[in-house]
DNA sequence: CTGAAAGCGCTAACAA
DNA sequence: TTGTTAGCGCTTTCAG
């Protein structure tokens, strides 16, 4: 029993001297080449020809860094470069798969590049976002994306004004001169809705969310009334809004007694993917038959729309690219401070389903 | 024009003076307090009392930090303390809603107690977790939690050698000693089982997906054999077993296949979610009927088998706790490195539906 | 071609 | 009760 604790402990002791416990440093591969600490961050930073540093030697640097099993701290250099090789994303809840898998692809291609996310939810709340953007901006990331939930953009422009690369998507700020990629939400809106009206759909009721500056929504909610207004047919425009809260506690309530005291609607129009499975609830629980008795057609395909029976006509927003063009415009940022923001408008694409 | 050109150089220079712009540090704090560098450090880290530093002192310091609107630099901490105040994350799938909704749990509780959260998929390929691990590792997060798609645990022996702080989740291995969350996945799987039997189905298909050797789906799979092995009237096992790329791709030919060429299936079990729209796809491509046909239970409840119809029966994980577990016991570990594994097995949910 | 030296901002022994 | 000093590991002038 003893024998065998002091071999523990021996061996404790012994793995100081071998182990690759203590983490070997450029001091170590400069001592053991016989060369300064300089030449080695110099060749294994891929500056060595660049300072003529003799082929031969940066060879030694490299081969001795390779057996040692060289790894660079990145916290020793991002203190000194003030980079992190680290991308902040924002958005409202990593749970909704909208974001899910936009954040799938955001990781993806960072990780393409050498660089890595960390991923936080606003919950849509403002507050809550500013201090993430804070922790994300103390925490020196090398660029933020954002989905952002704030109504005053004054702290993006914060960021900005720093020279923090940034990208928005899904929400940008009227006329505000950020980096974003997005769809035309109105345009997406209107399609869906002119379809809704070729099929003799009179009465379309609009569902939307709070807070109601969020670009995204406005601009459907915005496309609505436009398409309401333009049509003599339409009396008064028949529009629901729940805030977020609400929706995320499944409290439908709101969503009955609108569709309850406006008998006449024969169609509905959602802007988001909740929405619609909340009015979808509400529908069934009335004993109502979509497309029956009320048609749907629903902002953002989800995986479910496509099984439901009768599956959920709905606009489809090009997920990945979305991602991929994030991640691009901040790359673009980080690699050249200097370079101008650029706006992205992506297609959408209206899936007509049975509903 | 050389007027305004000036201007902006003298603004320049002069933004060194007043502006925010160069960081305060905590010797600018000593600076104008009149105190040590040291004595900052110690005060604004709440160990004043403890070294028996006035309160008036105290007081200063604060004060001039809040004034000076002082921020410290996590890097050059992190350099010092080799801690990040980061948690790692590695899923199979960040877009999987499984995976979703525990990040969005693990987010929340790391955030409420300070820490960060990088996340990454590892696609179910264990030569990329490998690497994921390995980046945490160098960027020295305090702390990993891993649903791992590894068959070998060595490189998370590796971790655990190092003293890094490590969690698991859904999946284990045998023998091994790591703490865990995760549900009991044979009793699971057994209940599901019974209950199809008891509803009078002698031949029940199961479906799962390799690699096998991801214990929750071992764990899965084993408890269908011990079942059909302990009922007589079963003759053989109906097993088949689908690859996560084919399952990602929506390549469901070998479901067809297997389906058809066992016709006295009644009732399909499917190992998670996918499998089961798997098979909800191919059961209506063949024209037959959930449940008149075929009978339909899945592992891992998503909001989809709620609203199919019929809708679908599951079992449901407890997705919230397990986050909150993994969190509570990986922070623990970073609290205290001595802290014993401990094995967390959380209670699953059979709901039954329609199918 | 190469190296010395000066920090990035912070913390923690060790003095005083 | 406070301050000095010595780095953490790396990059980057600047001077040979």
């Amino acid at each position: 029993m003893n024998v065998k604790f002091n071999l523990l402990i021996n061996l404790k002791r012994f793995s100081f001297v071998f182990m690759p416990n203590k983490k070997v440093t450029i001091a170590d591969i400069a001592k053991e080449v016989g060369v300064s600490k300089t030449l080695v961050s110099l060749v294994l930073n891929h500056k060595g020809d660049a300072n003529s540093i003799s082929r031969d030697t940066q060879k030694k640097v490299f081969d001795k860094a390779r057996e040692l099993n060289y790894i660079p701290n990145p916290m020793a250099r991002s203190l000194r470069t003030g980079t992190t090789h680290t991308l902040g994303l924002i958005v409202a809840d990593i749970s909704n798969p909208f974001y899910g898998r936009i954040t799938r692809q955001i990781e993806q291609y960072a990780d393409n590049e050498g660089y890595s996310l960390m991923v936080c939810s606003s919950d849509e709340d403002p507050v809550r976002e500013s201090r993430l953007i804070q922790m994300l901006n103390d925490r020196q990331v090398d660029g933020i994306i954002v989905a952002s939930t704030l109504d005053d953009p004054s702290r993006l422009q914060k960021l900005k004004d720093q020279q923090i690369p940034l990208v928005l998507f899904d929400r940008y700020f009227d006329g505000q001169d950020f980096s974003y990629v997005g769809v035309d939400n109105s345009e997406a809106t209107r399609k869906a809705l002119s379809l809704l009206h070729r099929k003799g759909h009179k009465d379309i009721g609009f569902i939307t969310l709070t807070p109601s500056h969020i670009s995204s929504l406005k601009d459907r909610r915005n496309a609505y009334s436009k398409f309401v207004r333009e049509r003599s047919e339409y009396s008064n425009p028949l529009l629901l809004e729940l805030n977020y809260k609400e929706l995320k506690e499944k409290n439908y309530n709101r969503i009955k007694d609108f569709i309850i005291s406006n008998p006449d609607i024969t169609a509905l129009f959602t802007s988001n993917n909740s929405l619609a499975i909340g009015c979808i609830n509400v529908i069934r629980e009335i004993g109502l038959q979509i497309p029956k008795d009320i048609s749907l057609i629903s902002f953002d395909d989800i995986e479910l729309f496509h099984y439901l029976s009768p599956s959920i006509s709905s606009i489809a927003q090009p997920l990945e690219e979305i991602g991929e063009q994030a991640v691009a415009l901040l790359l673009e940022q980080i690699k050249n401070k200097n370079t101008e923001t650029k706006q992205i408008i992506l297609d959408t694409n209206l899936i007509i389903r049975e509903s």
